[in-house]
Formats: C-alpha cells, structure tokens, sequence
DNA sequence: ACCCGTTTCGAGAAGCTTCCCGATAGTTTT
DNA sequence: AAAACTATCGGGAAGCTTCTCGAAACGGGT
C-alpha cells in the first residue's frame, strides 16, 4: 500500500510526522464494527474505506473489492448516529396524531409509513392524547431528535400554535393533515368535508327527515367548522329552518357523545335524524337509540362520517360519509417529501362520498 | 471529481491556495445553537457548560447561573445525536408488529408508550405486515438505527429466527409479546391462551352445543396451538368426541376466515358452535352465518378471542375471551426497562376472562 | 534524467457532547 | 511565609462518519 508518513509544511521545512505504532494488537473489543475496523486490518486509511463503501471512484478496483468483501463479511454496518451528526439530517419522519384508538390514525400512518420507509426514511410517532400540553411537549421532543420532517394532526384543544410557528421557523419540513392549522400558511392535505357533509345532509332531507340535528364536533377544529357548514347549507338549500337547539357540540369522547345524544332525544320535541361529527359518535348514539326502542331508520334516521369498519357491521348499517384514509396517509407523505426538496406551500383536498346504508334508508315517505 | 486548487510546496515557496473567504465574521449562521455557542458567548470553556447544564458539581453558583440563564434565553437543546454517539445509547425503544388494523396493537403500543415515554425513551414504531422478509429488513433497520432495546410480535410466518438471535447476540434487550418465539430463551409477556381458550369451549359444552368447531389460527404461532391445545382438552375433559374435521387453520386474514367458515358451513354434519381463534375472524363467521340466515345463538353459537370493542356493538354481541390489552403494553414496556437494567429471562404471563355474550347464550337446552 | 499529469490514497477537520485529567487560582494550615 | 488543599475551570480525546485537501507513486514524454 501507500506510504502512511508524510511532511508537514506550513511556511516551508518539511517536519515529518511518524505515526508510531498506535498498538493495534487486538482488535480492541468493539461494540459494533466500524470503518475503523475495516481499515486497520487491511492496513489502509478509514478514508480510503468510506470512499469504497460510498462508491465513489478514485479508487482502485482492486482496493474496492477487498474492502467490499471484508465489509461484508464483518457484516459492517454504517452508523447512522454518526451520519446524522454530520449531514445534520436523521432520516427520521415525526407523526403527530391526537390518539390512535378509532381506525383512522393508525390506518393515516400505515399509509403514510409505506411511502415513507419506500423512500428512506424511519417514522417517530407521538400521541398527544387530545391533550394541548402533550402536544407541545411532543413537537419539543420531536424537534430535539431532529426529525427531518413532521406530519401533524393536531388536538381538539389547540388554539395557540406557536409550537409550530417554532417548526417554521426552524425550517423544518411540516405538513398537516385531517386536523389543520387555519391561521398558519403551512402545507396540508385534507378531504372536502364541507361537501361531503352536504351531500350527507341532503341524504337525509331526501329521505323525508325533516327535523335534522347535528352532533357536532369542537367549533376548534376546522373540520368540525366545515362539516357544521355543510349541514347548515343543506338546510338552507332545502328551505329547511336552521334550529339552534339541534346543533350540539361534543368534545369527541365517547362518554360526552352519549351526553349529547341523551339531551337531542330528551327534547320536548325530537329530531327525527341526526348527523354525527363522526363514526364513533354516530355508534353511540345508535347504541342509545337502540337501546331505548326507537326504530332506525323508520324513527331516526343516523348518518356518520368516515366509513369505519365497524360502520358496514354495526346493524342496521350505518350510512356514512367515506374518506380516504389510506390515501390521505399516502398524499401527506408525498407532500412532506416533496417539501424536503423544495418548500412550497401547498394544499392538497381530497374528495369524499357518500354510502348510503340502512341506519337512513327508509325511502321516501 | 478531484479538488480544485492547491498549493505546491515541493520544498517550500508555496504556490498558491485559493481558500475562499469562509466568512467566519458573524456567528456562522447556526442551525441550532450549541454548547459552544453558549460558550463562546460567555468566554468560557464547554466543558464547563456542560457542567453546568448536567448539574454537576465543581462549578461556581454564579457561573453555572449565568450558563443557565442564557441556555434558557438561546433555548438551547441538547443534540441528542451528539449523545448516542457518545453514549452509545438512543434512548429509542423500538417495536416491532405484524399489524396495526385492529384493536391489538395499536392499543398494545399506547400502554407500552406509555410506560417508556414516563421513562423517557422515544419509540420507533414498524409493521412487518405479516412478511417474514419485511420482518426480517425491520430488525435490521431498527438495530441499525441503535435502538436501546425491541418490544416483539412476531409474523405468522416467521419460523426462522436467526434475526432475533442476532439481536440477542449484540446484547440489545429484546421482549417479546403475545406471538412470542418458543425456542428462543428470552423474556416475555403472554396471556394464558389455553386457560381462555378452555374457559371460551367449556362455556359452549355447558351451553349445550356439542359438535364444537374450532376454526384456528396458524400452526406456527404458540398462541395458536396453545389455543388449539385449550379447546382439544375441553372437549376431552367433557367426553365429547375430537373430529378433526372440525379443526381449521386458517392465515389471519378476514378472507381466509371466510373461506375456511364456508368450509365448515357446508359440511354435511356442520358444527353446531365455532370457537374462533380470535375476535376478527370471529365476526367473519358472525356476518356469513348472518347472511346465511342461521339463528345465532340458536342453531349456530360463536366464541370468539380478544375482546375488541366490535364485540359488544355486533348484534348478536359476541362472547369471548377478555385479554387485557393495554396491561400487556405496559408490562411488556416495564419487563424491557428492566431487562436493560439488568438481563435476566422472565416470562410473565396475564390472565383472561371469558366474557359471556348473546352469541353464544341459549340457555340449557 | 527530469518534469508533468494521472491515479490512488492518507491526514485531518467537522459535527456535538461528555468526561477524564491536569492546571490555575484562592484559601487554609503549619 | 511556605506548603498543602480546595474550588473552579480548560484542554483534549472519544464516539463514527464524510469530505476536502494535498501527497505519493507511477507512467510517459522529452
């Protein structure tokens, strides 16, 4: 091999540097094998070693095989600690989700966690637990491993965003999904729940209920906000007085769900159909109804949002608002990626359907 | 490829080297800001820094204040990459499992992330997808990523275990949970499968069914078997005859369950119960049965394993054995804390209660 | 022989921490 | 007043990699 001594020459007069024998007896006990290891016992330099392990050229072919194969039988592998200190980026993606109980946010990663590991990167996924102070401690936690970039989904209680006005200004890559963030100017990706909940609404109207209550979600959340717009436009469209009294609004939890629902059903005068925030909370109130004899669809006419499979099972079957859950999880993923190359902002919609099951069919009447 | 320009000293006059300015005037635009910002900001050394910000001893109160009190204004945050590499430990747990569709896991992975987060170890979270192959690259991925230690579920498939032999020869704590790997010699937290699964068969005998069909899960996983190994006793147990005929294996998939359900369905001498290897495929039958028109519990009792929240919404509800899913999270998180204190092999097992439902409730008959 | 270009490789710094060890002060003891 | 401590702090290495700069060897041309 080459020479290891060289001179030295700063203004001139080479000094020469010997490099004494740095025993190299053993192999010195290592916890994982590095490119040191691979380069003392070829007797050549760790630079050498990562340039052939890089692929890069100037090198020579012989050098590269010999380096390959040791690497390989050694079963080397880089270390990505290392790296990430160096290229400042982890290959990490954070997921920021509310909860991971229903079938939405566990399908949501499962999508966006193929398209990510196909390009590379490993995924850190945090629950804020629809907790306002978790979320903010998340998003520390997240930006204090580096995370090249992060997909949020944000509580019901968020009202103050400066957790991810810090991420902006941080310049790291964040794109919101389902749950977004109105007064920040950030990448998303959403579904158009206003018109899927008109078309929901209109359902319901065509069917003959005449007296519709809403089950709404948080006026804190975005989607609720727009899915309550497309109930109260249907109405309107259909000349259909707007009643206050048949607009409740829930916290998303099962326990207030059944609240709300017991209070629509206690009123003096009852609506005939209600539409839910969501799958979950249009379980619930079917359970109650059930439970309490009224007949569905004939007495109350149900229909939720989301398609959840528990949704086709449930009896009578629940007429729902279809989202495209997986592929929300594959578009943000995308979107993220896209924005680790260049940043722009951009909103992506994606469009909901209508399913019509049993829980709202009772034809015309 | 080669570098650009350099300077010649053959001895000496050095021809020239064109360094660009490299403009170190400001403070070199940071990405984050370090311990030797702060450092340099107060003239001192980091290595009193970072006495300061571990809390060490050996340093002035009115130094280790003034550390303190800019880190706060600068937010410094520690480069958790800098430590692993240093420490050798990432504080990152990672899990491994085969799904996150249903019920199991994803609550499994709140009450594991629960514990370890209190502890603070951030998790990385794969699917193998019920691939052995994907199984096999994600224990790669997530050693290679340095975690600190591994929570385990294994594919149905997985009957080669040589990638968690490695694991266990680099020393990296590793659990396993629910499908766990019997001839290796690690720690584990499972459910008692053959208790629950005799309670689930005994139940039906004493509803009176007595040609008992047991539609099983793969051979490979020991919860199966052990499951299998339940039912067989309690048909022995009670005298009643053991018709292999009876016993179908089925992949975990809803649309082998189908399958495998049509196939029992259709014998000549069809079972009068099914005790199905757990609550997904459990349904499966439910809904074919539903469609088939047969009364439930009538002429066609159903048990079913796991407990998922569908079971008591389904109509008829759905009996079947309670297995408590976060406890198993968060014992598995606590058994890993443990194991990386200190190795020692403890397999812990937890209790399962049949929980009685309509689907299977006809009374004596 | 000498010079030059080409090919192949080595040294070293950077990225950010922690920790060991040694070095200054300042303070107390004989 | 000299010696012995103590209280604080700084230097530098280690952990692993990549990349830049420049050196050594070799071949060919004159």
């Amino acid at each position: 091999m080459r020479g290891k001594q060289r001179y030295y020459c700063k203004s001139c007069d080479f000094h020469f540097t010997i490099t004494e024998a740095s025993t190299p007896t053993e192999t010195r006990r290592h916890h994982e094998v590095t490119i040191m290891d691979i380069a003392n016992q070829l007797g050549i330099s760790k630079s050498t070693v990562s340039r052939a392990l890089r692929g890069h050229a100037d090198i020579h072919e012989a050098t590269r095989k010999m380096i390959l194969d040791l690497a390989q039988q050694l079963d080397y592998q880089p270390n990505p600690l290392a790296n990430a200190l160096l290229k400042r980026r982890t290959n990490i993606v954070g997921i920021l989700v509310p909860e991971f109980r229903h079938y939405f946010f566990p399908t949501f990663i499962m999508g966006a966690q193929e398209v990510l590991s196909k390009a590379g990167y490993n995924v850190m996924i945090c629950q804020s637990d629809e907790s306002y102070e978790t979320e903010v401690a998340n998003v520390k936690a997240l930006l204090r491993s580096r995370v090249d970039g992060l997909l949020v989904s944000i509580t019901a209680k968020t009202e103050n965003f400066d957790h991810f006005r810090a991420v902006m200004q941080k310049e790291v890559p964040l794109v919101f999904f389902n749950r977004v963030c109105p007064e920040l100017d950030t990448p998303q990706v959403i579904i158009d729940d206003y018109s899927g909940a008109l078309q929901a609404v209109e359902h319901l109207i065509e069917q003959g209920y005449r007296r519709i209550a809403h089950l709404a979600g948080p006026v804190t959340l975005q989607v609720s906000r727009l899915r309550l717009q497309g109930y109260i436009d249907a109405l309107q469209k259909h000349q259909l007085p707007l009643d206050q009294d048949l607009i409740v609004y829930h916290d998303l939890t099962e326990e207030h769900a059944r609240i709300c629902t017991r209070q629509l059903l206690d009123m003096p005068q009852p609506p005939d159909a209600i539409f839910a925030v969501n799958d979950p909370c249009a379980i619930e109130i079917m359970l109650i109804a059930k439970q309490r004899g009224i007949k569905i669809p004939q007495d109350l006419g149900i229909v939720g949002f989301s398609n959840d499979p528990i949704s086709a099972i449930i009896e009578p079957s629940l007429t729902t608002v279809e989202q495209p859950v997986w592929k929300i999880g594959e578009e943000s993923a995308r979107l993220l990626l896209e924005q680790m190359e260049r940043p722009k902002v951009e909103k992506r919609m994606l469009a909901t359907r209508l399913i019509a099951r049993d829980s709202s069919l009772r034809g015309k009447s």
